[in-house]
DNA sequence: CGATGTCTTGACGCTTCTCAACGATCGTGG
DNA sequence: CCACGATCGTTGAGAAGCGTCAAGACATCG
C-alpha cells in the first residue's frame, strides 16, 4: 500500500477540526497515528447509501467530510428524514438498540465517513475508564441532538422552525468557532421539509420571508446570513414579535 | 434498618417484570439481592421534582412505579414535554452529554425510582464488559424512543399524532406481554398537547373524535379500548382511510 | 357550599397543505 | 453548440385543519 502516505496526511489535515479527535485519540482506532487508519475511512459518492434500515449495525460512523441524512420509511410509504449528519458528527446510534439499523443513511454529497467497529470501542472501553465515560458523554450527545430535533418539531410556525433549523445548522457548521457567513445547504427542499415536518412549498416560503425581512439573501442552496442576530432571535424566542418591544417573565 | 425486609420482597416484586432488571441485576447495583438497596430507591410525591434543568446528573434512574414526565422551558416561557416515563424505563440520560441535566423530570404520580449512579456503573462496566453492552443497548434504547417521539410529532394530522400515542403508550404499559384493555391516564390533556405539539382542546377533540368512531371509550383520564386493531391500523398507517378498502403499493 | 382545576364543546380566523403553473439550472444527446 | 428533458425552486389560489377565544359541565377540595 505505497498509497497510504499522502492519505495519511490528507487524514490529518481532516481530524484537526474534527469535534470527535479526542474520542477517536483516545479509542485508538481510526486515527492517522494508526497505520490502518485508511481501512476505517470509506468515500461514500453523493446519493449512495452508508447503511440501510435491517442492516446489522456493527460500527458506529464519524462523518469526516460532506454530509448525510437518516431517513426513514413509514408504512404508508412518506419519508421522514430523522437527521441530517455534518462533519465531525456521529451516524448509526439507531443500531445500539437491537444491533439492526431502524434508519437509512444516505450521502447528500460527496462524503467520507470513519468506521469505529462497537465491539473494538468496548474492548477499549473496558480497558481504558477515561474512553468509556468519553463514549457516553458522545452518545448522550447525540441524544441530546434529537431533542433538538423534537424541539424545533415543537415549534407551531413554519418561521420559527426554519430560522430554528437554520441556526442549528449554523453552529453545528462552526463547532465552536465563529459562525459562518454564507452556507450552501447539502439538501433540498423536500428534504428540509421532511426533517421539519412541512411541505416543501412552505419550506421555500419560509426562506423567502426571511428574505423580505433582510434576515437572510437567498439563491437556491446558497444561504447567506445578512442579520445573525436577528435570525438568532426568532430562532430562540418566539416568532411574532417583529418588534424589539418584547419583555415577558419578570 | 429494621424496616429494610419488608422493602426487599416489595422490591423483589417490583422488579420481577422491569424490563431493566437484567442490566440492574449485572450492574449489581439496585437490586434485592444487595443489602443497600432502599438507599438507592427514592420515593417521589406526585408533582415533586427528581431534577431540576441545570441540576448535576450524576446518575441515570430506572422508574420503578408511577410515572414521569420530562419538560423543558423554551426561552418564550412555553412548556415542551420531552418524553413520559412509565416502570421499568430509564430517566436522566439528558445529562450524559455535559453532566447536567437540560430537562426537569417531574413525577406525574406517587412513583418509586432508582438510582444508578453513572460513576458506578461506569467502574463495574470496566470490570465487566458484558455490562458495557447492556449499557449501550438501554441507552440506544432511550435514543429510539426519543425517534419514536420525533415520528409522532412528524406525524401532520391530530388524529394520528393522539392514535400513535395512546398505542405507543400501551405497548410501552404491555412491555411484551398482552395489551391492556383499559388503562388510567397519569398526564392531563394540556401534558399530552405538550408533548404531542397540539393545543390542549385538540386533543380533547382527538379523543372525542375516537370515541364517535367506536375506537375507544373515555371518560377523562379512564380510557377503554374498544377497537385495538384499529386504533393500531390508525397509529401505523396514515390517517384518513375509514374503509378497510386500501391496498396502496406493490 | 363555593372555589378551583380539568375536561368538553362551539364558533371564528389564520396558518399551512394541496393542487397547479411557471422559471431556473444542469446534464444529455443530437 | 444548442435544443431538450429532468430536477429543483418559486409563487399563486383555494380549501382544510388547527389554534384561539369563550362558555359551560363535572369533580375535587377546602
Amino acid at each position: 500500500m505505497g498509497s497510504d502516505l499522502p492519505d495519511l496526511t490528507l487524514l490529518r489535515r481532516a481530524c484537526a477540526p474534527c469535534g470527535l479527535r479526542n474520542f477517536c485519540q483516545q479509542s485508538g482506532l481510526p486515527f492517522p497515528a494508526e497505520a490502518r487508519v485508511a481501512e476505517q475511512v470509506r468515500r461514500l459518492p453523493r446519493g449512495e447509501s452508508l447503511f440501510r434500515a435491517g442492516d446489522a449495525g456493527k460500527s458506529l460512523f464519524v462523518v469526516r467530510s460532506g454530509a448525510l441524512k437518516t431517513v426513514a420509511i413509514t408504512a404508508d410509504g412518506a419519508e421522514h428524514v430523522l437527521g441530517f449528519h455534518l462533519p465531525g458528527e456521529l451516524v448509526g446510534l439507531d443500531s445500539l438498540a437491537d444491533g439492526r439499523h431502524g434508519a437509512e443513511a444516505i450521502a447528500l454529497a460527496d462524503s467520507q465517513v470513519c468506521a469505529l467497529p462497537v465491539d473494538q470501542l468496548l474492548d477499549r472501553g473496558t480497558q481504558a475508564p477515561e474512553l468509556g465515560r468519553e463514549l457516553l458523554r458522545v452518545i448522550g450527545g447525540s441524544s441530546t441532538q434529537c431533542l433538538g430535533h423534537v424541539e424545533v418539531l415543537m415549534r407551531r410556525q413554519a418561521g420559527e422552525r426554519i430560522a430554528l433549523f437554520l441556526q442549528d445548522l449554523l453552529e453545528r457548521l462552526a463547532a465552536g468557532r465563529e459562525l459562518l457567513r454564507e452556507l450552501h445547504l447539502p439538501m433540498s427542499r423536500e428534504e428540509i421539509g421532511h426533517y421539519l415536518g412541512l411541505a416543501l412549498e412552505t419550506v421555500s416560503r419560509g426562506f423567502s420571508r426571511l428574505q423580505d425581512e433582510g434576515v437572510i439573501r437567498v439563491a437556491g442552496r446558497q444561504v447567506e446570513i445578512l442579520d445573525a442576530p436577528r435570525l438568532r432571535q426568532l430562532a430562540h424566542s418566539s416568532g411574532p414579535d417583529t418588534d424589539p418591544s418584547l419583555k415577558r417573565r419578570a
